[in-house]
DNA sequence: GTAGGTTTACGACTGTGGAGCGAAAACCTG
DNA sequence: CAGGTTTTCGCTCCACAGTCGTAAACCTAC
């Protein structure tokens, strides 16, 4: 079967795409969206098959595989094997779900079925990871951004405070950010309207350098 | 059914376990090591199973998940899933072979069958990127090793010059590497004797640095 | 209109770590 | 003992990330 941890970056935290089952066994835990796979089905298009059913997967800014899980013991009516995948969602996004399904705080998640919980959060740790040598940044953050807004959006993702300078010279450095020319309107805040970017890239893309945006003091060495 | 990606390198270049196909489809053709799952079985369990008919697993020094393959095409017989594993044998060990199977240098690939080739060179990018950023390097070297025999191991499997100043450097930075106090015995080259290093762990780390050993002068930026 | 507050933008300084080079050390052979 | 070979180690250079302070550009209140 196929598994899926959609990731959205809801009001400054990482959120967790579950839904909440309504039968045995684990009732009224929570699980990871995914199903069976069809014949003849490649394994994203049945996890792509299956999240439609929670979400509207046009809305999907990036999907890649995590992992296949094949422990006798993590689902207890029978040995199944599941293959893992990650998916993300712009911030300006909001879909509509179904009654059964919420987005949950990755770092506050409520009672999880079967080993959904590891999974989700060897998804996070996928997500940190490539946050610090690729673009991913484009798939969590809107289409335009200030760079404010996607100090945030790192910040919640990668779970630590992040300098806004240090973001802007990194990416910019690497060219996978582009001024737009364009400025947020002024009125809102009361600050200095600031700049909007955008990435110059909407998919993955590696980049050459690995540094990573390391949380603030701290951490230091040794 | 499961496949394992097993590379070593052997006399500077990096090779990977192939054995040869004796029967249709494919007869002729080089395909990887792997079997069909037993039932309750782990993938990890099934893809040792299977590589232990065809070289000695305790020879194995790391073996982690790659990625599930499902592309219908990928077998004509039939449409099946194949998980692929990456393992890793260190190079002073030189296994007792079927007579079907021998070490394939992963730069000259013979004729492979189905999608073994790209599966194996899939496994060499891994090894690659982990290469930069984990202690990797302990599963390709002997347990003990001067340095221009490290050297070479890394240039094998990276495939441009390392030098050895900076990998030296680099890794005693790390702590991953630590002098054993004894050095080569004389009289083999001619050359000063070299001192004899060893990693400090053999399970896969993860450093926190991120810095690439990167090809010599060719790049260096923009 | 001016003062004070808030947010963004940008330049300067610092520190760390990797790349490259060259000299010295430690062995060999003739 | 001179010359060749390989290893080792110190040195400088530089790219890049982290930090800080100040200026710019907006707001509101008086």
């Amino acid at each position: 079967m196929t598994l899926a941890v959609v990731l959205q970056v809801r009001g400054s935290r990482l959120h967790v795409l579950l839904w909440e089952r309504g039968r045995e066994p684990q009732r009224g835990s929570w699980a990871l969206p995914g199903g069976y796979l069809d014949a003849g089905e490649t394994l994203e298009e049945s996890i792509r098959r299956h999240l439609a059913e929670k979400v509207d997967v046009r809305e999907l800014s990036h999907l890649e595989q995590l992992e296949t899980r094949s422990d006798p013991g993590r689902d207890p009516r029978a040995w199944q094997l599941a293959t893992a995948y990650l998916g993300l969602v712009p911030g300006d996004l909001d879909p509509e779900l179904p009654g059964d399904t919420a987005w949950q705080p990755v770092d506050a998640l409520p009672r999880v079925a079967f080993d959904h919980g590891s999974i989700a959060l060897a998804g996070r740790e996928r997500l940190r990871a490539k946050l610090s040598y690729t673009n991913a940044g484009f798939a969590l953050a809107p289409a335009d951004f200030t760079l404010s807004e996607l100090r945030d959006v790192y910040a919640a993702a990668l779970g630590h405070e992040v300098s806004t300078t240090n973001l802007q010279r990194v990416l910019l450095r690497r060219r996978l950010l582009k001024p737009t020319g364009r400025r947020r309107e002024p009125g809102r805040t009361g600050g200095r309207p600031a700049a909007l970017y955008r990435f110059r890239s909407r998919k993955l893309e590696i980049t050459d350098q690995f540094a990573v945006l390391r949380p603030p003091t701290p951490s230091s060495g040794t």
